[in-house]
RNA sequence: GCUGUGAUGGUGUAGCGGUUAGCACGGUAGGUUGUGGUCCUGCCAGCCCGGGUUCAAUUCCCGGUCACGGCCCCA
């Protein structure tokens, strides 16, 4: 028998409602920030994604020829084809925009619960202003959703490259060099906590070793803004400017104001999320029940439009949320706490059963219309079975009502409208105003 | 990229070198020609794929596929 692919899922009618209940809450919270939805291609030209991450994430992605030979694949996140269709689409847009986007992403690795090859992202992006208060309100926004969802044991932790970086140029490690700079990988192992292969890398370049102290106890700021004015200090001592934090520190003073309050909300400065694209803040949400794929939502601002000749928009802020993360967490918390609802809002809308009995159906098809036009989910039965099997039926497939129409109910252009979970019954005219009344 | 565990009807499982492969849920047909979630009966439906060992393999061995873990990685 042939199966579906490694790493990719099917979604049965219960799992997309609850998909489609949390697409839809995410989608709401996105309108009431101001962030409208886009819709790029699934696949792209290769070369967008070698621009943005380099020759070597080819090996990580569906690539292919088409007919005519062009080098394609699969997208395998969302951020370069959102600016791709800016600088082709929105050039002469007022700026600042605020963009959402929802959709697969497909990565060739290796496929675990958590990590499919094909996965879900939602995201945003905010371009054309930057700063403290552009950013807290792209956090503010991936706070409420989280938030929202009933998601609970969730850690935010945000980061500003701009400080390693200005720690790490102040102590005379070059931004160049290929195939990754010193900077770039003392970042790396900052984020790691490797700290034998940074002292071996801070040798190399004839570093220094007290700085080794300096950056561990950056590292080891644990805790909210105040932790900040530590961090301060650390940097007074080494000589290097303070900007970075300045900016870190309003952008907490105003999240504060903006956001709902996370359950954890603290402040690391070795979060580097080993992209160099990025430039200034930085920031993670893990949920660590879910082991080693814990990571449900990553952002920060960073400097991409210049790839398409628009620097002067640099840097934008955004996040991807792993779609399937959070409703892995979800699940197993609900499951936890016994809560059969997993996502606010999945509990299916009240549907209605249309049973034509011992008459012909066609007796009741403009009824049947009709309703549907009223603005209820209807279905007409198509078993015909007798009405013991028939409510069986019903029930097992979540109807709340039954409308039972028989010989006697047509001559009496009448019907029985039986309450499927109160188990109530009522005889009513045979009309839809009579009948949506009670349904 | 490395490594561990597992795979039996649609789902969850029992079991075994020779079995009519058991059970529960499910589906379906009836018991019941105008009232469900109970009950009873019949039926449907399974040993992941390929190779090897053996008189005999669903069972043991090897490979593959898929799933789930632990590292590495994660734009």
């Amino acid at each position: 028998m042939v199966q579906k692919p490694r790493g990719t899922r099917d979604f049965t009618p219960n799992l997309m409602r609850r998909r489609l209940a949390f697409e839809n809450l995410l989608e709401n919270k996105a309108l009431a920030h101001g962030f409208k939805r886009v819709q790029t291609p699934i696949f792209e030209s290769l070369d967008l994604f070698t621009a943005k991450s380099g020759a070597g994430v080819v090996k990580q992605l569906y690539a292919f020829q088409d007919k005519s030979e062009r080098n394609l694949t699969l997208r395998p996140e969302l951020t370069a084809p959102v600016m791709r269709m800016i600088s082709e689409e929105m050039r002469s847009e007022p700026k600042p925009l605020r963009l959402s986007y929802f959709g697969q992403c497909f990565r060739y690795e290796e496929s675990k619960k958590g990590r499919y090859r094909e996965f879900f992202q939602y995201g945003v992006e905010l371009i054309g202003a930057t700063g403290p208060l552009a950013e807290a309100e792209v956090i503010s926004l991936a706070i409420d959703m989280l938030d929202s969802c009933g998601l609970t044991n969730w850690e935010v932790r945000i980061g500003h490259v701009g400080i390693l970086n200005d720690v790490l140029t102040g102590l005379g490690l070059s931004s160049e060099g290929q195939p990754e700079s010193p900077i770039v990988s003392s970042m790396r192992l900052l984020d790691k906590g490797d700290w034998d292969g940074l002292k071996e890398l801070f040798s190399t370049h004839g570093v220094d070793s007290s700085a080794i102290d300096n950056l561990r106890s950056l590292s080891e700021l644990d805790g909210g803004a105040e932790t900040l004015s530590s961090a301060r200090e650390i940097l007074s001592h080494m000589n290097i400017g303070t900007e970075s934090i300045d900016e870190l520190s309003q952008l907490l003073k105003v999240l504060h104001h903006l956001a709902p309050k996370a359950p954890s909300l603290k402040v690391n400065l070795c979060v580097a999320r080993g992209l160099d694209y990025y430039t200034g803040m930085v920031f993670e949400v893990d949920v660590p029940e879910l082991g080693g794929e814990s990571q449900v939502l990553g952002g920060g601002s960073y400097k991409l439009l210049h790839l398409f000749g628009m620097e002067e928009l640099d840097p934008s802020c955004g996040f991807g949320l792993g779609f399937d993360r959070v409703l892995l967490a979800l699940e197993s918390q609900a499951e936890k706490a016994g809560r059969s609802e997993v996502v606010p809002g999945e509990t299916a809308s009240p549907s209605t059963l249309v049973l034509p009995f011992r008459i012909e159906s066609t007796n009741v098809l403009s009824l049947v219309k009709e309703l549907r036009g009223a603005g209820h989910n209807v279905e007409l039965d198509l078993r015909g079975k007798n009405i013991g099997k028939s409510l069986d039926w019903a029930s097992k497939n979540g109807f709340t009502s039954v409308v039972i129409i028989g010989p006697q109910d047509l001559e009496n252009s009448q019907c029985s409208v039986k309450n499927l979970i109160s188990g109530d019954q009522n005889t009513v005219s045979l009309d839809v105003e009579s009948i949506s009344r009670i349904i």
